[in-house]
DNA sequence: CGCCGCGATGTCAGTTGCTGACATCGGAGA
DNA sequence: TCTCCGATGTCAGCAACTGACATCGCGGCG
């Protein structure tokens, strides 16, 4: 056994999310979590980057999943191949849907957490836009389509995490239908 | 005169963009914000929230203008109105262009004022969603629709600050064409 | 005319988030 | 066995924010 206990980083995550939900955000110190670890708050600040951050680590993997959905994929819409790459990282949501839900009610009723995850959707629409740019898209539409597919992916995300029983891809779908007919109709 | 300088707010909303732009964000304090007007820092906290808070004065009128935009317009489907409602703010930005493009400028640089600007688009469009349902749009349309206009409204309104002759409501429209280009393509 | 209360501001002490600089020490490898 | 490394601890400090209470011109009221 080495000097300290193994994974201070995933044991911080933890204690953190339980400690927000216990008790809520903002009544959440980093001294209260670093303490339910048996570590200092200036550890808890070399894995995190803020107080935040504890709660969006998947988000990097998210994002290049993501982003190489939208280089392999084959259709000849830019915003088709957006929303293909989101439905494509069904397994990736589907595996941790409890977690996902417990996280996604403490970020929603947090105004300062609900920012930073609007901040990393729209991050990822930049990224997901430099590559359609890549692949000969332009611009302007290349960032519209981005934007586009992750209001599907947000809206498509809320209903997933609602609906006990449903299958994330399939709630990208159904919202993206849901795009077309009310983009249709106008 | 009064006891003191009239228009403490004003003056430090002024003050403020003008210290952001200066020498930066995160290298501006609160102080140094009171400082140049002439009051204490607990007065600047008096009248805004937080530090951020100080750029975003305007929102709750935009918001409101918009929300009457929906409601009173007569399009039959609910994304048109609320791009319409959108288009109807031409004068509301047209009018101040040169320091919205100055604010504009802070902001995008400035990952913390991102954070904020995301979450104030993002309440836009709960509260455009609240008044669709109230026209008896259905839940998911209307959640849909709103962030839809949201995303056309920002992009508009970037195409808005770096086109320097152009007028609002016209990129809201140029957006909202290339939205339904993009979509029906699809 | 003088007193009174209000409202905008000041003062002050305190908590929390976050950072830089330096110390510690068990373990892996020379 | 010695040495260096890397994960953590320690400590001092700044800046964002908050609550409680003090101040004092000004407008109204007796």
């Amino acid at each position: 056994m080495g000097r300290w206990e193994p994974d201070a980083r995933g044991r911080l995550q933890r204690a953190a999310l339980d400690l927000y939900v216990e008790r809520g955000f903002d009544e959440t110190t980093v001294q209260d979590i670093a303490d339910r670890v048996g570590v200092t708050e200036r550890t808890f600040f070399r894995y995190f980057a803020d107080k935040r951050e504890v709660l969006f680590d998947g988000s990097e993997r998210l994002v290049n999943g993501v982003v190489d959905g939208v280089k392999n994929a084959t259709d000849a819409m830019p915003l088709t191949r957006v929303v293909s790459a989101f439905a494509g990282m069904g397994e990736f949501f589907d595996e941790r849907k409890s977690w996902s839900a417990q996280r996604a009610r403490v970020v929603t009723a947090t105004p300062g957490l609900m920012e930073r995850e609007l901040l990393k959707l729209s991050t990822m629409g930049v990224a997901i836009a430099a590559v359609l740019e890549e692949q000969g898209v332009d611009a302007h539409e290349a960032a519209l389509a981005a934007d586009l597919g992750v209001a599907v992916f947000h809206r498509a995300f809320q209903r997933w995490v609602v609906d006990e029983s449903a299958t994330f891809s399939a709630c990208v779908r159904a919202t993206s239908d849901e795009l077309q007919a009310a983009v249709r109709k106008a």
